[in-house]
DNA sequence: GGCATCATGCTAGGTTTTTAGCACACATGG
DNA sequence: CCATGTGTGCTAAAAACCTAGCATGATGCC
């Protein structure tokens, strides 16, 4: 379990580029970081993310592919959560209205119907 | 206009607190931060935030009072768009759907109203 | 087999970040 | 007046971060 919650600037990099991509490899993660460093420096923080308990590795054949401990779904939740605090006053529906606002003009019809949906259910289980 | 935008872990727990609060002196900054530093070493921070373009001083009587040079909205969109990208695959409705799944509990009866107008606007817009 | 290729492990340094400490200015009140 | 408290500016050094380079082992191919 990742214990301490604060990460330097490249490893935050690097957990948020994993969790983009899912898994991959040191490779891949260097292809991905802005004004990326060296092979070997990124294979160094590869390492140290894992020995603060970060990440894993599993063997792709001859090589290694990272990936995150925490799963995606916990992850999510706690980045949402410490969003929502940080610029939202704790406010989700505040969070949902800029998220709409934002980005309503990508959003399919069947997608907002989904999500119409959604605030159904969130209603009736809310009663 | 902040162009470095990569902060280091100091740095970036300084900007939440200022987003969180509106504004703060050095001494609630200091409160806030997670294994807080000596008052010295918080006011450094400040100090270079503001060189950066990160922050601006306003007088308080006779102490300085930080806050923001971006927006909060503007930084409440740049902030979603950076964790609809990374840990939604850029949908979002994935977003939302995740937002509200983990809250809905705690919506209120008129805030889950407002939300679904905010849904049947922007189907309507969308047209 | 021997040689290139590609992987990892490690470690030493350079750079940046983070910190504390000191010096100074300005109020305040005994 | 002058001691005291509370603020800022600055600087040096500790700590953490970030990086490159070298050693080593596996694999594939001529």
């Amino acid at each position: 379990m990742p214990e301490n919650v604060t990460l330097s600037r490249r490893e935050r990099q690097i957990m948020d580029i994993l969790y983009r991509l899912g898994s991959a490899t040191a490779a891949e993660v260097q292809q991905h970081l802005p004004e990326a460093p060296g092979y070997s420096a990124v294979r160094a923080l590869l390492r140290i993310l894992e020995d603060k308990g970060h990440l894993k590795h599993a063997y792709d054949g001859p090589r290694y592919v990272y990936a995150p401990i925490v799963s995606r779904p916990i992850a999510q939740k706690s980045a949402l959560k410490q969003m929502v605090r940080t610029f939202f006053d704790g406010s989700t529906s505040q969070a949902v209205a800029a998220l709409l606002d934002m980005s309503a003009k990508d959003l399919s019809e069947s997608e907002l119907d989904r999500l119409a949906k959604l605030v159904e259910q969130a209603k009736s289980e809310g009663k």
